[in-house]
DNA sequence: GTGAAAGCGCTAACAA
DNA sequence: TTGTTAGCGCTTTCAC
């Protein structure tokens, strides 16, 4: 592969003076300029940036961890980070880890041993070895969609689960619903819907009942077990609030097949505004989490934590939105 | 940051004996690699891997160019990739072009300039100038459901879509069906899917006359409008292949939106097996492409081509596999 | 304007 | 078994 001492004793010149045109320097004559970049041009050089980042010790490469690619929330957060960054001449690695936590720590020492310029990362768990490698971490790193554990001081990028989870329950409540099932997911994000849940139902001194709440899972197939424990255990119930869109479209699948109609006998509501809960059968109410300005923001963090290495800038929560549609309506007064 | 420079002095030893520790050569007594991996880990010392590439010109590094990581065809195929690369201890860098030619050459430049060890692209169209800056790459290239145009000499991975679109095709006669419309993709996967479908009604003396043909799109509402106009034109068809999911559950939507039957008074059947085709709902019988296979053996083929850069590996072509589900049955005996 | 030389952090002969 | 030295391909003083 050719270098630019090539192309220095090609022209007879030095290889300072390459590099210089190269990198357009102000005190190279326009005639030497275009003589390089012309003999570049004709023997197809391209300059080893590699051996540059080495002294300017910039790698323009940045880490993203995320559990799955695959899983289009990921990836949506994946393109908003990328969107930012390579428009700042940044390049991103990607690592799904799986939750596993033994890919997490290797990405992280990847990341060191790389010389990247900084990571985002979603780890799955908190564990102590995890903290202390993040602690010790010499490049800039922000948690996207994870808030910032105990011990640590990064920022972290979110959505306001809890303030969405109140605005869609004040929603529920002002068309009239009362008795409100909750199916629950048993993550920590689930545990901030919940809450959210929980309090705006106290705030009108309305009642959660433990059968009105049972736990959900990861899949489409548990939302639907999971709805089928719910209304066997609270027929009376007039609305459901499932933590997010995978269990609503799976308590949606429940009473489709059990010809129970949506909205008219149950309304039902989600969390997320996942692609399908727009399709024609589904016309899912949920709050829009917006996951790539998620991403987008993430990135605009790191990037001036790169800029600036000093200052340490603010997590970031952003607001999420309800999407009206089809799935949830106005409770119809009752024959007694 | 520490060198091993810093290790070296701390141990009055020699850089050259550290680095020999460090990569675990036979010739260093076994208390002297003791010393210096205890050190190492006291200081919380992490080699510089980017020197190292510069010397072994290897960098561990390939470039993954896609049209959009968010979209989860895609992501699938990313997560194919980065499983087999990740275990052979490379990372991947992605690029979501958004079909956008200049994107598409910015990455093959930052693949160069950055040295990585090789690249799987999608692109989205070849024209001229791609043509000769792929030919011009000094590293591997594998296409990925992309096939190797006119002028260039690499390996492709895809899926056999010809072949697939043959035994759906064979599949729908075998239930009885004669008259069957198809919604079409304007791309070059439609036109192979098309083919197949074409190729076996003739084998089966079937006729396709040109009002059972309709073009579709990208998006579901389009699916639906294609489904809409091919109905007006042809309300006597008894089953109707899309090119693509998106465009068969548009179809299904205009269906239901309608209230015609499916698959009483018409079979629907889509191609892909996308995530959604399985809902309560939906229930779309398909040809599903292995989308993650399909990154799985990119990578691997990118990997042989890296290991010994001589020979040209064979292209791989991989089976679809027909996926029955609800939206498609034997045609019901008319009344005449 | 241009060039010589030192050096980024590491590896790999070769010498000791 | 360990150390010396010359680079990998580039940038960057500092002379000229």
């Amino acid at each position: 592969m050719l270098t630019i001492k090539d192309i220095a004793k090609n022209l007879n010149m030095s290889v300072s003076t390459v590099s210089k045109a190269l990198n357009n320097y102000h005190d190279v004559k326009e005639e030497t300029k275009l003589r390089v970049l012309e003999e570049c041009r004709r023997l197809n050089f391209t300059p080893n940036i590699v051996a540059r980042s080495m002294i300017n010790k910039k790698s323009y490469v940045v880490g993203l961890m995320i559990p799955d690619i695959a899983d289009s929330f990921f990836s949506v957060n994946a393109r908003g980070v990328e969107e930012v960054l390579v428009q700042h001449d940044h390049r991103v690695v990607y690592a799904s880890t799986g939750r596993d936590p033994r890919e997490e720590k290797r990405f992280l020492t990847s990341a060191v041993e790389r010389r990247w310029d900084g990571v985002i990362i979603t780890p799955d768990y908190f564990d102590e070895e995890l903290i202390d490698m993040i602690q010790k971490m010499e490049i800039p790193v922000v948690l996207l969609r994870r808030r910032t554990p105990e011990g640590l001081n990064i920022p972290f990028v979110d959505a306001d689960h809890y303030q969405g989870a109140c605005t869609l329950t004040e929603y529920l409540i002002s068309l009239g619903h009362t008795k409100i099932g909750f199916i629950h997911l048993s993550t920590s994000i689930g545990g901030k819907r919940f809450q959210g849940f929980i309090d705006t139902m106290s705030k009108h001194g309305l009642s959660v009942s433990e059968e009105s709440v049972v736990i959900g899972g990861r899949s489409i197939e548990e939302g639907r077990e999971a709805m089928g424990r719910l209304y066997a255990a609270n027929p009376s119930l007039t609305a459901v609030f499932a933590a997010n869109d995978i269990l609503g479209i799976g308590a949606l699948e429940y009473l489709a097949i059990h010809e129970i109609r949506v909205p008219e006998q149950i309304s039902v509501v989600g969390f997320d505004n996942i692609e399908f809960t727009n399709l024609h059968w589904i016309q899912l109410t949920t709050m829009e989490q917006p996951r790539k300005e998620m991403g987008r923001v993430a990135a605009q963090l790191l990037l001036e934590m790169i800029l600036k290495r000093d200052e340490q800038p603010e997590s970031i929560t952003l607001p999420t939105r309800l999407i009206e549609r089809r799935s949830a309506s106005f409770l119809k007064p009752q024959a007694y």
